[in-house]
DNA sequence: CCCCCCCC
């Protein structure tokens, strides 16, 4: 009897404070919960027995395997006590250790009798506060042990310090005046999270959630997932790596709310995520991230702000936005080679209409590309999709959009029937380009690469044009990275060696890369564009290495070779966007591929194009 | 500690 700890279940379910209980398992059963596997068991201290003590995400491997037979005595290093509904209680059971196996037990210590929630010691049941963490963890959260505030709340306690007497919620939220609340917790607003905060804590709404993604190069290898939490101030990233992304990934639902306490905090990279906050938190062998409760009047619901598909086309590159549209088609899953590093890619693209009679195609990719399927006419729902100018102005999925195929809205219910009605008789403008059936696309003029009508497009755009060379100007060539891939320029460590520091190795080689400078014109603008290597070799005929001797060895030879472009006159694909580049705004030009000229195709193309516009 | 979200 004394191997467990007495009254652990009355104490801890009405809300004490109880250190590292020991408990008996007496059984256990798998269920399953919202699509999610989880072990129900019934845990004993001798006196009590309860039946809804949880064990779920990386325990149930453990549990599997028989950690925690029939008989065994646990230690709970760390739990949570959650009120469900109807004022039910479950005992979560995060870090649970084996202080005696069931073989060695081997039986049921003392004659425990099913708690009961009516009994009169547990009258104060509901005034307790439902979350605990066990004080081993040397945590600012305790047992607040609210009773009036949270007694109007849903019973769930821990966090409930906030003011429920409907002030404004921009107060300051958590610090609590109860008297039996020794705590110096913060419970912050998301959007006022930042590094110079001592102890904080928040809760929040998950909204996204990334696949687990691992990594290998040059400072080592890992895995890491990433999910975004919201409240109603404000949304922040969280990354959760290795260990922690092991530890956080089955926990983690979208949808669902959380506290989340200890971490580190640092400032957000706004290239790497588009979640509007200037810090973000990786977690931490330390952190504490507790399911919490999913109806917290501070953590809104997940809404959509559906983008009407005409509107996609006023919305910069790279924005992230909800959309919803009837799937008009839907394409073969294509294999394609990234041109940079060589590197397979796997990618299906649908086309999307609503009630703007817009198309717009959307792209997704790898596994998602290979998974996804729906019909024509079906309805999907993309939250958080990006923005993107491929083949003028089309969508893609990312890590943490979330895709949904006929989802129950009202919305869709409205789209599916304006479908239905109007499906044979609509005037469809397309945003995207189909790259199946496109040319080489859109072609303009030169005076369109302006900065007022770059921005207007998004901020970028890729065309063609037909123009002619005007002017050459700075020649680089560089040594680069022999490795596939990295284009970096190597550092000459002047003993035969050359440093590349992004691979982090010394080559005995490198390979030569042209960038070239050049002023292109047609009958409407003169533009300055960069073209690299590749397409630099084409038009000059030779190779790096040729074109490298040739500067070191005959200057005149490469002066002329230079001269020679000028008055060439080719058809340039072109990506044109905005470059902020300290206080200037400037549109940067670079070819993605040049051709050549071909009189006849081209003075078929005017043709066509004039007999357009009617002349 | 990732930082890829790709394609013309």
């Amino acid at each position: 009897m004394e191997k467990l700890t007495q009254n652990a279940i009355s104490r801890l379910l009405n809300g004490e404070n109880v250190s590292k209980p020991c408990l008996q398992v007496l059984a256990y059963k798998r269920v399953v919960s919202e699509g999610q596997p989880r072990y129900r068991l019934m845990l004993s201290d001798g006196t009590h027995s309860f039946q809804t003590c949880i064990m779920m995400g990386p325990l149930i491997p453990r549990l599997e395997k028989g950690e925690f037979e029939r008989f065994t005595i646990i230690q709970l290093n760390q739990y949570v006590v959650n009120t469900v509904q109807d004022n039910k209680k479950v005992i979560v059971i995060l870090d649970p250790e084996v202080k005696w196996k069931g073989t060695e037990i081997n039986g049921k210590i003392g004659s425990p009798e099913m708690f009961n929630f009516g009994a009169p010691s547990n009258s104060n049941t509901n005034t307790c506060g439902g979350r605990i963490l066990a004080p081993s963890n040397p945590s600012p959260l305790r047992n607040p042990a609210f009773s009036a505030r949270s007694s109007t709340t849903n019973g769930s306690g821990l966090f409930h310090s906030r003011n429920t007497s409907g002030e404004p919620f921009n107060e300051q939220r958590g610090i609590s005046s109860s008297p039996n609340l020794d705590m110096n917790l913060n419970i912050c607003r998301i959007q006022d999270i930042n590094p110079y905060l001592n102890r904080w804590a928040f809760k929040g709404r998950a909204t996204a959630k990334t696949p687990i993604r691992t990594w290998s190069n040059a400072k080592g290898e890992g895995k890491v997932f990433s999910f975004d939490m919201q409240d109603d101030s404000g949304e922040i990233r969280i990354t959760a790596f290795k260990n922690e992304c092991d530890r956080y990934y089955d926990l983690i639902e979208v949808g669902k709310v959380y506290t989340v306490t200890k971490g580190t905090i640092k400032t957000a990279n706004r290239k790497f995520s588009q979640v509007n906050h200037d810090y973000e938190i990786t977690l931490n062998s330390d952190s504490i991230v507790l399911p919490s409760d999913d109806n917290d009047r501070h953590c809104p619901k997940i809404t959509f702000k559906f983008v009407k598909i005409k509107d996609i086309a006023n919305y910069n590159v790279d924005s992230i936005i909800d959309v919803l549209g009837i799937c008009r088609d839907v394409s073969e899953l294509v294999t394609l080679t990234q041109k940079n590093t060589g590197r397979e890619l796997k990618k299906r693209e649908i086309s999307l209409i609503d009630d703007t009679e817009t198309e717009i195609r959307l792209a997704f990719w790898g596994n998602e590309a290979e998974n996804f399927s729906a019909s024509e006419g079906s309805v999907v729902m993309v939250k958080k999709a990006r923005v993107s100018d491929f083949n003028g102005k089309s969508l893609t999925s990312v890590s943490s959009s979330f895709v949904q195929i006929d989802p129950q809205l009202t919305e869709a219910y409205g789209l599916k029937g304006w479908y239905e009605r109007m499906r044979d008789n609509m005037q469809i403008t397309k945003l995207s380009v189909n790259s199946a059936t496109s040319d080489s696309g859109t072609w303009r003029t030169l005076n369109e690469v302006s900065v007022e009508s770059i921005s207007s497009n998004g901020g970028s755009l890729v065309f063609s044009a037909k123009a002619t060379i005007v002017q050459v100007g700075r020649t680089q060539i560089y040594m680069s990275c022999p490795t596939t891939g990295c284009k970096k320029k190597l550092v000459d460590m002047n003993n035969g060696f050359y440093k590349c520091d992004k691979c982090q190795r010394d080559f005995d080689n490198y390979s030569p890369r042209i960038i070239l400078s050049l002023a292109i014109s047609d009958s409407l603008n003169e533009v300055w564009i960069s073209m690299f290597h590749d397409e630099a070799e084409k038009i000059l005929g030779v190779n790096g290495g040729e074109l490298m001797a040739m500067k070191d060895n005959d200057e005149t030879q490469f002066d002329e070779l230079m001269t020679s472009l000028n008055f060439k006159s080719f058809i340039f694909r072109l990506r044109s966007s905005i470059d902020h580049y300290k206080e200037e705004t400037r549109v940067r030009t670079t070819v993605l591929s040049v051709s050549p000229l071909n009189l006849v195709e081209y003075g078929k193309k005017l043709l066509s194009k004039l007999r357009e516009m009617d002349i």
